[in-house]
DNA sequence: AGCACGCCGACT
DNA sequence: GTCGGCGTGCTC
């Protein structure tokens, strides 16, 4: 008899693990490892994932497999291998290890109902409940749970009168058209055409159609172009003339547009001696790292587009990934125009049901290429050549989480698997990847040129106390003000950059100094102007603006910080008629919002494109000839160690905006601390001394990557159980390490309170320590009865980016 | 995660 | 004496 070994979609500790279920004749020969299946589990029923087929159990009595989800697996026997992999890796529950390796379409909904069990027996229910059946058997468990009915509910469900029925549902469609087909051979259809009485006019059209092209046609064009009704089509449908037939189609967010086909550009000399060691990686079927370290304008993505050229030739498949932070428009029209529609993209712009349909193309085999963020790493691919990562140091390729995993990480486990190399590409690479290739671990490429012999644009670093004690209490310096003034007057476009969101950052009573906090987080509430609401930006709670102070009731209360939306007024005042677009998380929010307000700034229909973050990367468009960074030092004061590697990246990536075409670029960075190494290197484009005076602070500080970090998060309703906990992990966890391994805390989460809940943490840091993993998971199962009790929760971040 | 089972306080 | 509170332990 055989048996499947199946991984329930519930993610605790206690059912972590396969369960055995005795597989139905009629899946006798069709099932196999990978695929999901319904199965009873306990009273209800849920998903699970077929790990394995076993000839028998130990299990005595096993119960059936209920439903077979899927026609072929959706995780391949590698997948299946990673996700042991992730598992112990990110101390991840499997059911979680798969749901990252899946879109989340494939995500079982459940909804648990009432059903009268015989509707002759509505009678003998209770009035109140009578009411609920009236309209039909079956209602939804909430309709009636919500109530004071629970217990008569309870009584007659233990009666047999009603029944609970639990269902397992999939989450989308897939989208299917109506096609129209002869049902006979062409011979046939011409006996029947010539026997067909004449008056039947719109039918004979039908048939001669069918005649001349004897192929299926999509139902709509059969009523639009040859102009007959659905009558028409009903009566040979019932003649048995024609069938009806739906067909699956794929739901294509990029139909509409027009991608112009590109052939492979000749390669610098750059370029091409640092493609050759790749692609004579390629040529070996060897595993290797390569970083390719390139300064911005440098022509990495030619590179990647003629790797990717190789892999193809070869039979095999590529995965690219980009920062989420998507200005993935631009990229996916690269990778589009070279290699069309064997390409499918993914990422988190997409509805839940275009993610399905792009990863159904990869799953079948009809795409090659995959251009997508993080998840994509696990894209199905059973013949993969090459993974590339582009702005490899982005944070955003760590997912904050569970499973908590680094892009990075993954795709060198699989390439390992596929005997493929693994391109890394940034021009700021992060410590640990650039340390690891000057090490020789990673091979290093570079790209030192910018394409066309470019310059990197001048960069001017501006101390804003110096403004300030020269009487300048505007937000603009005197140089950016002359500068922006002057792209103005010469139609030229400029780009601010502010990271900051919202009108002020924060609302402060002048006379006692009340800060106003979210009442759950302990963070400052940020003022949002333009539905005149107090927002936290941690929890979402919202609260309207006091007139006075609500400590000591003074109506002194002002608006501190710059947010993006005061700097636009401020623009409006300073720069009468500029036109300005302005980029934040309020303007982008709505589906599309992002791509149609850069293409509205493209087209010159903008002279100021302001914004935070997010217009950091990717715009490359060939009339900025300035880029101002409006105040670069507010993420270098965060409590994070990689804060001046944040810092310097970002003001490199933002630098890189300018003058990427014909026209020179300038760039003007105002700063309250022009002296930190991170702002005058930045300003000097000057990577390779960046990363020699990082890499000394972080030697001494014991971090990456000198050290491995891992990050233990402790929450609970009260303050004093979440120390204490917190206390005794550090505790144990410093008992059980060698002495090279450090073990910092307890000490408060930079982010004190979130939701309620007291933050406490506990680092560290070391070098070698094979015992970590397992007592992490010591830590895990100790407090684990207390975890489900009293709500506490135990987060683990083995290799964190963000230590909040 | 649900859900049932089971053991103690305030009610018809 | 019973209803229902939630601690405990199981789900193939």
């Amino acid at each position: 008899m055989a048996v499947a070994k199946v991984i329930v979609d519930v993610p605790a500790k206690q059912t972590n693990r396969p369960f055995d279920y005795r597989i139905p004749n009629r899946l006798m020969n069709v099932l196999v490892p990978g695929m999901r299946v319904i199965v009873p589990f306990g009273p209800r029923k849920v998903q699970g994932f077929v790990i394995e087929i076993a000839e028998k159990s130990q299990f005595p009595k096993l119960r059936e497999i209920s439903e077979l989800m899927d026609i072929e697996p959706v995780l391949n026997e590698e997948l299946l291998l990673l996700s042991d992999w992730l598992t112990e890796k990110t101390l991840c529950y499997k059911i979680s290890a798969f749901q990252v390796m899946l879109p989340p379409a494939l995500k079982a909904k459940y909804e648990k109902k009432v059903r009268l069990k015989n509707r002759s027996h509505l009678a003998m229910l209770p009035s109140v409940l009578q009411s609920l059946f009236s309209n039909g058997d079956v209602i939804k468990w909430e309709e009636v749970s919500k109530g004071n009915e629970l217990s008569l509910l309870q009584k007659e469900i233990a009666n047999d009168v009603l029944e609970v029925l639990y269902e397992v549902k999939e989450r989308v469609k897939k989208k299917t058209i109506k096609m129209v087909a002869p049902a006979v051979t062409n011979k046939e259809l011409q006996k029947i055409r010539s026997e067909f009485p004449s008056r039947n006019v719109k039918q004979l059209k039908l048939i001669d159609h069918f005649i001349e092209h004897h192929e299926p046609m999509e139902r709509q064009k059969v009523m639009s172009i040859l102009g007959v009704s659905s009558a028409v089509i009903k009566g040979l449908l019932e003649k048995g003339i024609l069938t009806e037939q739906t067909r699956e189609v794929y739901r294509d967010p990029y139909r509409d547009r027009d991608i112009e086909k590109t052939e492979p550009l000749q390669l610098t000399s750059d370029q091409s001696q640092a493609i050759q060691p790749i692609l004579a990686a390629l040529e070996e079927k060897k595993h290797d790292v390569f970083l390719l370290y390139g300064v911005t304008g440098s022509g990495k993505t030619e590179v990647y587009l003629q790797s990717i050229q190789r892999v193809l030739e070869d039979g095999r498949e590529g995965i690219v990934l980009v920062p989420e932070i998507s200005l993935t428009a631009q990229m996916v029209n690269r990778f589009k125009g070279r290699f069309g529609d064997r390409v499918a993209v993914l990422h988190s712009g997409l509805s839940v049901g275009e993610k399905y349909d792009e990863w159904r193309k990869i799953q079948r085999k009809e795409v090659k290429v995959v251009v997508g963020a993080r998840s994509a790493v696990f894209a199905p691919f059973e013949n993969l050549g090459i993974i590339i990562i582009d702005e490899e140091h982005e944070t955003s390729y760590k997912q904050e989480d569970n499973p908590r995993y680094h892009a990075r990480d993954v795709a060198i486990e699989r390439a390992k698997r596929y005997n493929c190399p693994v391109v890394l590409g940034s021009a700021t690479p992060s410590l640990e990847t650039f340390a690891r290739a000057k090490k020789g671990v990673y091979q290093l490429l570079t790209l030192s040129k910018r394409m066309n012999e470019r310059h990197l644009p001048h960069v001017d670093i501006v101390d804003m106390r110096e403004e300030l004690r020269e009487g300048n209490r505007s937000m603009f310096s005197r140089v950016l003000h002359e500068k922006i003034q002057d792209r103005l007057e010469k139609k030229e476009q400029t780009v601010l950059f502010l990271n900051k969101r919202g009108h002020s950052s924060f609302v402060m009573c002048r006379d006692c100094g009340l800060v106003l906090q979210c009442p759950n987080c302990d963070i400052s509430l940020t003022y949002h102007r333009f539905n005149q609401q107090m927002k936290c930006h941690y929890c979402g709670y919202e609260s309207i603006v006091p007139t006075t102070c609500p400590e000591c009731a003074s109506d002194h209360i002002r608006y501190f910080g710059t947010g993006t939306q005061k700097v636009e007024e401020e623009i409006a005042k300073v720069f009468p008629g500029a036109r300005v677009i302005r980029m934040d998380v309020d303007t982008t929010s709505r589906k599309g919002a992002h791509e149609k307000l850069l293409t509205q700034f493209q087209e010159g229909r903008a002279d100021i494109l302001l914004g935070t973050q997010m217009i950091a990367k990717g715009l490359d468009f060939p009339n900025i000839t300035l880029v101002g960074v409006l105040s670069a030092d507010t993420m270098l004061h965060l409590p994070d160690f990689r804060s001046s590697e944040k810092t310097f990246q970002l003001l490199t990536q933002v630098s890189g905006r300018a003058g990427r075409h014909e026209l020179a670029g300038e760039v003007v960075i105002q700063t309250y601390t022009p002296e930190h190494y991170s702002i005058e290197l930045a300003g000097e484009q000057d990577f390779d001394q960046f990363y020699e005076r990082e890499m000394m602070i972080r030697k001494v500080h014991k971090y990456p990557p000198f050290y491995y970090i891992a990050l233990i998060t402790v929450s609970h309703e009260e303050l004093m159980k979440t120390v204490d906990v917190t206390e005794k992990i550090t505790g144990f966890i410093t008992s059980r390490l060698s002495n090279e391994a450090v073990v910092l805390g307890p000490v408060a989460s930079p982010i004190p309170r979130l939701n309620n809940r007291y933050r406490y943490q506990c680092l560290i840091k070391y070098k070698r320590e094979p015992k970590l993993t397992d007592v992490l998971k010591t830590v895990l199962d100790h407090h684990q009865q207390d975890m489900h009790q009293s709500g506490l929760q135990i987060a683990i971040d083995k290799n964190p980016y963000i230590l909040m």
